[in-house]
DNA sequence: GACTCCCTGTACCGATCGGTACAATCTTCT
DNA sequence: AGAAGATTGTACCGATCGGTACAGGGAGTC
């Protein structure tokens, strides 16, 4: 009872994972009480704006993870390889090397896109800026840097999408190997 | 009455439309007879098998699209350079420069995703194949064509949800671009 | 022990889901 | 014209959808 946050936390990372599983409109309350083991009664009590807001929550949770583990780092950093290398670490591990598939790009293909389209946008530029800046501290120039890193996030969500797929996580993990590469090449 | 075939394709056409614009599970009935401006009797008797079946045919005519106007062009060719530029142009024209969407990727993402895993998988298989072995003939080892051809399919599919997830179809232009030198380079 | 107040299970709501049944209609062929 | 078959609109099915109402349970406080 004291511990709310961390009930919540916990309630809104069942939830991730049955959106993650069936999509925003696929995941029936049903499916969500079973994932959470709450009942429509607490369902409704603790997210009075019903799915939606269980589902904003959660893209808001997502935020706030890549905020701490992938942009602040990206912003903070000296060392451009370290920095990279840091990102790719926290992306293969937040996506269990290709095994977890990327809500927000999941939300951005279906019909609830413009539901949400603030935090689907905000999620990939925000990540994009903190990548292109590190890249022009690497010496690149701010176009190549900009374009470099919209290859990283497209390169990232392809994979997710052909691991998928073709159920092969070594599409993932190949893809991060790569791109790690190409990320830390010279100016063209 | 005469023109079954084309009558068919033409609502095999609005079905995808759907499907793309709602996916598996919200592409209802409703929005089904909408699209198609045809009845529930018409559409089992049609498609006997339901939703199912309406997906299955549609995955298979996009099949059928790429295999002769993608694959096929790619198997037969003799010069690399064009035969990518080929590919690159169709697919542009395919997902409309960035503002149409991969029915097959966002069934791949879906719950629907097993029921159709053998289409979806066949679909990247073939395309993989065809190019990986293009590219074999333009002088590429076995694993780099592989690799090579591994990265062109997951840079179209991330192209196109970051380009939905942006709303942003200078994404995919720009994408397809950088691709198409990509895969002209020399073996690394 | 009584009083709060937060929390939760359950019953229920109208709407919609995918799918079926079938009579009416429309073509086609003779 | 009339029989036969293909095609269609409509009414309907049980199940499930997201959401609401609310009575009762549980933990603190006095």
């Amino acid at each position: 009872m004291l511990k709310k946050g961390v009930e919540r936390k916990e309630i809104l990372r069942a939830l991730s994972e049955v959106f993650r599983a069936h999509g925003y409109e696929g995941a029936s309350l049903t499916l969500i009480t079973e994932a959470t083991g709450l009942g429509k009664g607490s369902l409704y009590h603790l997210f009075p704006g019903g799915k939606e807001q269980m589902a904003s929550e959660v893209l808001a949770e997502i935020d706030g993870w890549f905020e701490l583990n992938i942009y602040a780092p990206l912003r903070d950093a000296d060392d451009p390889a370290r920095a990279i290398a840091a990102m790719i670490a926290g992306v293969d591990q937040y996506f269990h090397s290709g095994d977890r598939i990327c809500l927000v790009g999941l939300v951005a293909l279906g019909a609830a896109r413009d539901t949400f389209a603030a935090s689907v946008d905000s999620y990939f530029a925000r990540w994009q800026t903190a990548l292109a800046q590190l890249l022009r501290r690497s010496g690149l120039s701010k176009s190549q840097a900009q374009r470099r890193a919209e290859d990283a996030l497209l390169t990232i969500q392809g994979a997710l999408v052909l691991a998928r797929a073709r159920n092969d996580a070594g599409i993932f993990r190949r893809a991060l190997s790569d791109l790690t590469k190409r990320l830390l090449a010279p100016a063209e």
